[in-house]
RNA sequence: GGCCAGUUGGUGAAGUGGCUUAACACACUGCCCUUUCACGGCAGCAUUCAUGGAUUCGAAUUCCAUACUGGUCACCA
């Protein structure tokens, strides 16, 4: 008997060949160096912060090269998938603005893209290499594995399911029938030709050349339950989806070995390999991987809420994933990090600590470059899901609130007040009497009501003005002098014991009436926006106390 | 335990034998600008690249050993 009448014996109903998948699914049609890349997650959750940035790498690699980015869902361990899985994933994406050419819900002519649905392929490419004796049925049960992993461990031998352990390997034709019609279930295995004193040298894309030993475990194929592991399913899929370039998380590339022997089985090119490294995080004074359970700041909600912006996100993912981004784009700040060319060389080796303070600080440079309309539609984005009566204050005074939001923004050094745009309504109460009822006021060097009265009365009485900033200013200045301040902070600084105080001094307390606060943006502006009746009422509230 | 990888300031890192008395950015500190704050400008912040040894006229960069960190050894991905 031979290995084709095996393969008939464990597979009657294949009756498909490679040939027809290949034909099915044939070589794309893209220029050379457009890659082929693919995310492939299991639908165990939603996205956090480590899945977001490993699938930020192959999209990007794949839209500047012209290429496709599959989405793929890797479920072939049903334990662990979770309702809506897959909803779940690509909704996360798209809200990142990733093009995803192929996926499980819009489609694609690679698929299908879930791999619980391509049982039916698997089981093909299974058959193969039965036929061809580089696979075969194992009968042993989870008690054989288990007494045979204790044998090795007393001998201290290697342990798996190779050389002289791999007991099904030399099973006769007739044994596997007996076996079949019996019902006894079985796996496939691989049967490995591979030698583990020998070296097998690869090259990947990200860490280099790296030498390791070659596979001699005779890998499960085809699980009990006519589902592939990873590794073989990875092989079948990558190939027939015409995958050029296979990024994954770097605790793969000590199975290389494995997966080269498969496609070399295959007689499949094999894709280039790119292992990134995680995501760390500091955790007390160890460093670790991300973690979607321990670390808060892993799950991507906890940015939404914040109202991070997204792209402010993947800036800091472009720093992360090229190390020369972050000068290229101080020097093209009109630029998107979308007309940066990426390398897979000028990758990280060791793991990037994730730092939540840098990327606040790209969040801000980057919100400030945006025009008030744009603040306002994200603020307004944002508000409306996590913030809901600022919602209806902003939007009951849009143009107003549009140009509190521009205040000292659209011009050639903007102000950098907000990190997210849950920082705004705290930053800008004041501007809406709806939020504006201070309980303290933060004066600073005068401190006496009755001067501060005196102030505010002159000031409202003699010179308001807000028609003009430097009248305004102005204006301020002979109040200032009237009172026997200094209104010249330069003369002030060389004789402070010859004045009362400065117009620094005068205008804090104005500022103070006013909004409550002795850190503010530009006064002016804002007593602009705010009007002068309401100015008014603001200052009598204190010189009528 | 076997195998693999990594180790440059508080942080991300550049660096591939002389241009490095270690770039750039974040953070921090000080000064300047300034009606406050912020912005911006300037300056400071690793004499040293985990440790020890070797090669070399010359090493963060090459080699060897040690230590530490991470990964991996499933019918999980």
């Amino acid at each position: 008997m031979t290995n084709k009448d095996l393969a008939e014996l464990l597979y009657p109903n294949v009756t498909k060949t490679i040939e027809d998948y290949e034909k099915m699914y044939p070589e794309r049609n893209l220029t050379e160096n457009s890659m082929v890349t693919r995310f492939a997650p299991s639908p165990t959750g939603r996205v956090h912060m480590g899945n977001l940035f490993a699938s930020f790498i192959p999209q990007v690699f794949a839209k500047q090269s012209n290429g496709v980015f599959i989405l793929r869902i890797e479920d072939t361990d049903g334990k662990r998938a979770i309702e809506n899985g897959i909803e779940l994933i690509l909704d996360d994406l798209k809200n990142y603005n990733y093009q995803i050419d192929e996926n499980p819900i819009d489609g694609g002519n690679y698929g299908p893209y879930i791999q619980t649905e391509r049982k039916e392929i698997y089981d093909c490419f299974a058959k193969y290499l039965v036929s061809i004796g580089r696979a075969y049925p194992c009968f042993c049960s989870e008690d054989d594995l288990e007494e045979m992993r204790k044998e090795q461990e007393e001998k201290k031998e290697r342990i798996g399911y190779y050389g002289k352990y791999a007991k099904c390997r030399n099973l006769t034709y007739e044994e596997v029938k007996k076996h079949i019609d019996n019902g006894d279930k079985f796996v496939i295995r691989l049967k490995s030709l591979g030698d583990f004193n020998k070296k097998i040298i690869f090259k990947d894309l990200i860490k280099g050349t790296i030498e390791l030993p070659e596979n001699d475990l005779d890998q499960v194929l085809i699980k009990s339950d006519g589902i592939p592991p990873y590794a073989f399913a990875h092989v079948v899929d990558d190939h027939l989806m015409r995958v050029t370039h296979i990024t994954r998380d770097d605790s793969y590339i000590s199975s290389v070995p494995y997966h080269i022997e498969l496609w070399k089985a295959f007689g499949f090119k094999i894709p280039k390999y790119a292992h990134i490294l995680p995501l760390c995080i500091k955790d007390g004074t160890t460093i670790r991987k991300i973690s979607k359970r321990k670390d808060p700041e892993a799950a991507i909600s906890f940015y939404h809420e914040r109202g991070i912006p997204t792209e402010a996100i993947k800036l800091y993912f472009a720093t992360l994933l090229n190390s020369n981004f972050e000068e290229w784009y101080l020097q093209n700040q009109d630029k998107s990090y979308e007309d940066f060319t990426f390398t897979f060389n000028k990758m990280s080796t060791s793991g990037s600590l994730f730092d939540l303070e840098k990327l606040l600080n790209i969040s801000k440079n980057y919100i400030s470059k945006l025009t008030k309309d744009e603040v306002y539609d994200n603020l307004s984005k944002w508000a409306s899901i996590y913030d809901h009566d600022f919602y209806d204050l902003i939007t009951k005074y849009e143009d107003y609130t549009k140009e509190v939001l521009n205040i000292e923004r659209e011009q050639k050094k903007p102000r950098k007040d907000y990190a997210s745009y849950s920082d705004i309504k705290n930053q800008t109460f004041y501007m809406y009497d709806e939020l504006y009822n201070p309980k303290e006021y933060d004066w600073g060097n005068i401190t006496d009501r009755e001067e501060i009265k005196k102030i505010l009365t002159l000031y409202m009485e003699k010179y308001f003005d807000i028609s003009d900033k430097d009248i305004w200013f102005d204006k301020i200045k002979k109040l200032t002098e009237e009172l026997g301040y200094s209104s010249n902070m330069k003369e002030y600084k060389e004789n402070p014991d010859k004045y009362k105080g400065s117009v620094a001094d005068i205008s804090t307390v104005i500022r103070v009436a006013v909004t409550s606060k002795s850190m503010t943006p530009d006064l002016y502006a804002i007593m602009k926006l705010l009007g002068k009746n309401r100015v008014q009422k603001r200052i009598d509230k204190i010189t009528e106390k």
